[in-house]
RNA sequence: GGCGCGGUAGCCAAGUGGUAAGGCCGGGCUCUGCAAAAGCCCCAUGCGUCGGUUCAAUUCCGACCCGCGCCUCCA
């Protein structure tokens, strides 16, 4: 059964399958822009991609998932000025710490991750196209600009009708649109080139308009084009990149192929509130994966708080919501604890995916599993694994061997990778000290000296968790 | 104003034309010297409001109220 999802182009649920004669699916989605560690509402965008590409993998489909990385714009470029680096070696740094994060997060690298500055040339070449086929002019500072005018059907993705909004003057704030900051002909144009400025630096680039650099729209066109073709299967991105940003793509490629029918599918996530607001700098609630690991949270944990909404509703995303994801996931660990030892496995055998890929069974999960395939939907394909880990069957060594088959299969595909909990902080030596005495007081049943010694554990933020033969330590 | 999303228990969050998944919290019990952990059980006659269609609506239709997003470079 293949995955049906959501297309904001269509509005429709459209089942996602290889195009006759391909042989692989190809994915673009618009990558970050690399002038600061990206925040959890980058990542809820780019891990939901990534469970969806893991889904369509787990599914059976080959897929070519390509995300740029956006590395010339005026974000960036301001940012190198300012910490007095050059462009390169501003936006490496900010890119290793995105690949870090990804890692951390579990994503799996894209097959491609093309970089804007490296596509110079298409981009140039695309441009070129555009204003050829009348698509585009340019101006006399030597910047281009798309003519929105010249597309037909141009506003189809974002459903805006543009010939009767062709002379919008303000935005919704009230301001005027600048219509002549760059000598555009109409406010609905963009800048596919703009010319070189001063506070651009030494970030320029030779093109047949004269030095500048290129817009933000057609860097994702041209990188698109060169790894996927004219046409590809999907393109994905947080909704507000919905338009412009993707309406500009649309509009670009297709002008400048001819070729109608740019992404089959369009795949839109929907935003992150923090704590029930909108995130933003001024508030202070733009949390990057470090500052929560910081507050002790791990990135597994993270990542199962991003992805516990669907991702057409926006997700309110709470440090309550990160402990409860860290209580699910214990949930689902000891249910596959269980599962293991009904099987005979261990669990590092559970976490090596050959050994699920080698199984085709669902057993129990079947329905988690399609739960999933429709729309996506990640809250309602985790409620089902929890519903059947309840199940208290009497299960046959065959059966749980089956049931870990289906649910490894799913746990891959959302990415959760369980039992990677690592040690916490280590007690100091007084703590160490404490626990030992408490220890031997129990076991001489001196139950008050026991209890005064955990109370002054406590009092030092520290629990003494007790087992059979032993006990640990937590902070 | 245009386009779009949503309002489901204390919190988070699925879903369906036939009477509400799941997670967290909370309560009870079991097990533990205590504590914790864990296990078991309980926890919405109700799905923004008001109408309509229907044998039956939270689910379809209409109106309204409320919250949110985008509307030229924010995932």
């Amino acid at each position: 059964m293949p995955i049906v999802l959501h297309d904001t182009l269509s509005r429709e649920m459209r089942p996602l399958s290889l195009k006759a004669g391909k042989s692989t699916f190809g994915m673009y989605c618009c990558g970050p822009t690399v002038y600061g560690p990206a925040h959890i509402g980058n990542f809820r965008t780019f891990t939901l991609q990534d469970v969806l590409r893991r889904t369509l993998e787990v599914d059976g489909l080959k897929v070519k998932h390509v995300r740029n990385i956006t590395d010339v714009d005026d974000k960036t470029i301001r940012g190198a000025q300012a910490a007095g680096q050059t462009l390169t070696d501003f936006t490496k740094k900010w890119t290793e710490k995105f690949h870090a994060d990804c890692k951390a997060l579990g994503l799996l690298t894209p097959q491609v991750e093309p970089s804007a500055v490296a596509h110079i040339p298409q981009q140039i070449a695309m441009i070129q196209a555009l204003v050829e086929r009348g698509h585009a002019y340019v101006s006399k500072d030597g910047s281009v600009y798309f003519k929105v005018h010249s597309c037909k059907g141009y506003g189809k993705l974002s459903h805006i009708d543009f010939s009767k909004q062709e002379t919008q003057a303000t935005n919704s704030a009230g301001e005027a649109n600048d219509a002549d900051e760059y000598e555009r002909e109409s406010a609905s144009d963009f800048a596919l080139w703009k010319s070189r400025k001063p506070e651009d630096g030494n970030n320029f680039w030779p093109s047949p308009w004269g030095e500048g650099r290129p817009g933000w729209h057609i860097e994702c066109s041209a990188m698109s084009l060169a790894h996927l073709g004219a046409t590809f299967d999907l393109h994905g991105g947080g909704i507000d990149l919905c338009f412009p940003h993707h309406e500009n793509e649309i509009a670009q490629t297709e002008c400048a192929t001819g070729i109608n029918g740019f992404a089959a599918h369009w795949f839109h996530s929907a935003h992150l509130l923090v704590e029930g607001e909108k995130m933003s700098k001024s508030k202070g609630n733009l949390f990057t994966l470090d500052e929560l690991v910081a507050k002790g949270f791990s990135p597994m944990e993270v990542r199962y708080a991003l992805i516990a909404g669907h991702y057409r509703t926006s997700l309110n995303f709470t440090m309550k919501g990160l402990e409860d994801a860290r209580s699910a996931l214990g949930k689902i660990e000891r249910g596959v604890e269980k599962l293991l030892q009904v099987a005979g496995f261990t669990k590092a055998e559970f976490s090596v995916p050959t050994v699920m890929e080698t199984q085709t069974a669902w057993g129990r999960f079947a329905h988690a599993w399609e739960v999933l395939q429709h729309d996506l939907n990640i809250p309602g394909c985790l409620g089902q694994v929890f519903t059947m880990l309840a199940d208290k069957s009497e299960l046959t060594e065959a059966q749980a061997r089956h049931d870990l088959s289906g649910l490894g299969k799913i746990l891959y595909a959302l990415g959760l990778v369980l039992f990677t909990e690592v040690a916490g902080p280590s007690a100091p030596a007084n703590v160490v000290a404490l626990a030992a005495q408490r220890w031997s007081a129990k076991q001489a049943k001196d139950f008050a000296a026991a209890d005064r010694l955990r109370k002054e554990l406590t009092e030092l933020g520290w629990t003494m968790l007790d087992h059979k033969d032993g006990y640990d330590l937590k902070k």
